[in-house]
RNA sequence: GCCCAGGUAGCUCAGUCGGCAGAGCAGCGGUUUUGUAAACCGCAGGUUGUGGGUUCGAAUCCCACCCUGGGCUCCA
């Protein structure tokens, strides 16, 4: 899971940097040809290009992106060499003062002030100076192959209380085929957007008078989240975990003991009043989850306990934050609150990580990212709990990781107040990473609601909670797996998984026959008896990404066959009903990707 | 929330300088009865995101709001 980068593929990545980085400073040369009055910002190299800050006069338009292009072209056909050089601190800040280049000027005087050095690092091509540490490509006609994608508005510094900057976005590779290969994977990635996806296979949608960040599930779609929850339930009865069911809201006094008042309130929805009290639409599940633990007296026997729900919670986010089903404002956890001893801790961890990695290979993510989020030693006042059961905790969740033999980056000081966690990421199509899975220890809330069971000795003790989400949203998760697939799902996952496909009017008769047939057995199948060509309703199913069609004709009629294609294209040929039947459950029940 | 760009039929989009709101696909009706990715003909479909303003006249210009997209920030 962790890559081993050879070193001539780290001098590669160290190249293409510095070409991306170089490509920046030619595109802030080209600004400032444009637009004498640009002031700049900063200017990095980013995972396929590049960027530049700019604060400019006036509002960047698509003809400016045309001209910076061309102005661009131009220094890099005059290879304009990148010359280096150095001046004193107090030189620089007054050589950018003149120039009327006022972030450049704050940077220095970071500079000065954090890392106290005493002169700072120029590069120059052409006319164009800028403050920069390099490298740099030789010269400007080394830049490669670019293309300037958008422009976006970001804050100097990415602080919104400052300055709000325009952003322009370049893509850089080292050869035209690199480049156009990269302006294909983003065309593809469009193609397998999960909100175009949504809309065509008519999954899901978004109204306008329910409220954006709101899904609304069709029946297609419902069909592949019902399917998805069977499978999570199914396997968390086998895995020992006990279902429950808790309400959608609570008093505010439940949110104050909680904490959530305290330190979520911003994305919680305003308080609804009833006789009086005041009720908050959950945000998080935990809450509900630990009064079912405190409703009774609990023995040292009965642990661990183990308790799931998918709970739906609301959350507010900003409007500009919302993506689809990547980032709603509903959204339904597939939670689960694991309370247990402290002896208990170490096999419950192996166990839950082994549990939520099989369940990710089911659904085909082979390529996951793991996190271990710890604490800062030390910094006790910054953190909830005693500082032996953050050690424990720690201890607990590298001994799982290493026993399952998963690499994993270490996020020191990335753990919330209340605990350490690992963190189980992918990466989508458009390589932005997206968490899944997540386990959180948690000593703040048990403290909170004072949790207890009697130990042997029949004293009380404080028991672990370890809070759990494996898909983490179920509306997240699916948005991913419909990128993932491209909208192919699996057969086991497929709203439709056969489309009979009678050749002429006279063959429905049969068509219906088949369909019963394979009902019968619970396969998913519709028949398309519409007065369409059959290369017609061929291509809809396919377009519908249906795994397989069964064409049926005067031939099928007489062999008792179904002619199967699959959407693949491949052609499979006559095959008997029941053989064919039997293919098609086979590939359900064993959730494989085959077809 | 902020910056920028958008919102025209279910979908994708056109609509010039302010002068009768259009096309393709989907839908519906008919004709066709088809052998592995789009048959043909016809019909219907609109509060031009919403509300206000300017104007003889607004999809078009102005204002406010709603929603969407690209970013920033934040997160499952």
């Amino acid at each position: 899971m962790t890559v081993t980068i050879k070193t001539d593929e780290q001098q590669r990545a160290r190249h293409l940097a510095a070409m991306r980085h170089s490509a920046a400073h030619v595109l802030a040369a080209a600004m400032l040809d444009l637009m004498p009055d640009a002031k700049l910002a900063i200017g990095p190299a980013i995972d396929t290009g590049f960027y530049y800050d700019f604060d400019l006069p006036r509002t960047l338009t698509p003809e400016d992106l045309d001209a910076l292009n061309r102005r661009m072209r131009r220094i890099i056909k005059q290879k304009q060499v990148f010359q280096h050089s150095t001046m004193p601190v107090d030189e620089a800040k007054s050589f950018f003062l003149e120039r009327n280049q006022p972030y450049k000027v704050e940077l220095i005087e970071d500079l000065e002030r954090e890392a106290s050095v005493a002169e700072v690092s120029l590069y120059q091509n052409g006319d164009f100076i800028d403050l920069c540490e390099g490298p740099h490509v030789a010269n400007t006609g080394a830049v490669g192959a670019f293309k300037l994608l958008r422009t976006a508005g970001a804050y100097w510094r990415g602080d919104e209380n400052r300055q709000q900057l325009q952003r322009v976005y370049g893509t850089a590779w080292e050869t035209k085929d690199d480049l156009n290969a990269y302006l294909k994977f983003l065309e593809e990635a469009e193609r397998r957007d999960h909100r175009r996806l949504g809309r065509e296979l008519d999954l899901f949608s978004f109204s306008e008078d329910i409220g954006p960040g709101l899904v609304v599930w069709h029946a297609k779609g419902g069909h592949v989240r019902s399917t998805m929850e069977d499978y999570w339930r199914e396997s968390h009865r086998a895995g020992g975990y006990e279902f429950i069911y808790t309400p959608h809201i609570g008093k505010a006094s439940l949110w104050q003991t909680s904490g959530h008042l305290n330190w979520f309130s911003d994305n919680m929805y305003a308080p609804v009043e009833i006789d009086e009290q005041q009720y908050y639409l959950k945000p998080m599940n935990c809450p509900f989850h630990i009064q079912v633990y405190k409703s009774r007296t609990r023995s040292y026997r009965e642990l661990p306990l183990r308790y799931t729900e998918a709970g739906t919670v609301y959350r507010y986010e900003r409007s500009g934050v919302l993506h689809g089903l990547l980032r709603a404002r509903g959204f339904t956890q597939d939670d689960a609150h694991l309370f247990c001893r402290p002896d208990q801790m170490d096999s419950e961890l192996t166990r839950v990580l082994q549990f939520c990695l099989g369940i990710l290979d089911t659904y085909g993510f082979k390529d996951l990212e793991l996190e271990l989020s710890t604490w800062e030693r030390g910094e006790t006042t910054k953190y909830a709990g005693e500082a032996q059961d953050w050690e424990l905790a720690e201890a607990g969740l590298v001994k799982a990781l290493d026993e399952l033999d998963l690499s994993y980056k270490r996020m020191a000081g990335e753990a919330a107040f209340y605990g350490p966690k690992v963190d189980i990421k992918i990466v989508d199509v458009l390589g932005r990473p997206w968490q899944l899975s997540t386990i959180q220890f948690d000593f703040w809330l048990p403290q909170a609601f004072g949790l207890e069971y009697i130990g042997e000795d029949g004293s009380a003790r404080r028991p672990f909670m370890i809070h759990r989400a494996l898909y983490g949203s179920i509306e997240r998760f699916f948005g991913i797996l419909l990128e993932h697939y491209g909208g192919a799902f699996p057969v086991w996952l497929a709203p439709v998984q056969v489309v009979i496909i009678p050749i002429a009017d006279r063959h429905n008769e049969y068509a219906q026959q088949v369909a019963a047939t394979l009902s019968e057995a619970g396969v998913l199948v519709d028949v398309d008896t519409r007065s369409e060509r059959m290369n017609a309703k061929i291509r809809d199913a396919q377009l519908q990404k249906v795994p397989y069609m069964a064409v049926v004709g005067d031939r099928e009629i007489d062999d008792g066959a179904v002619n199967v294609r699959l959407r693949t294209g491949e052609n499979c040929g006559a095959l008997q009903v029941a053989e064919f039947s039997a293919r098609v459950q086979d590939r359900a029940q064993s959730r494989s990707e085959a077809l």
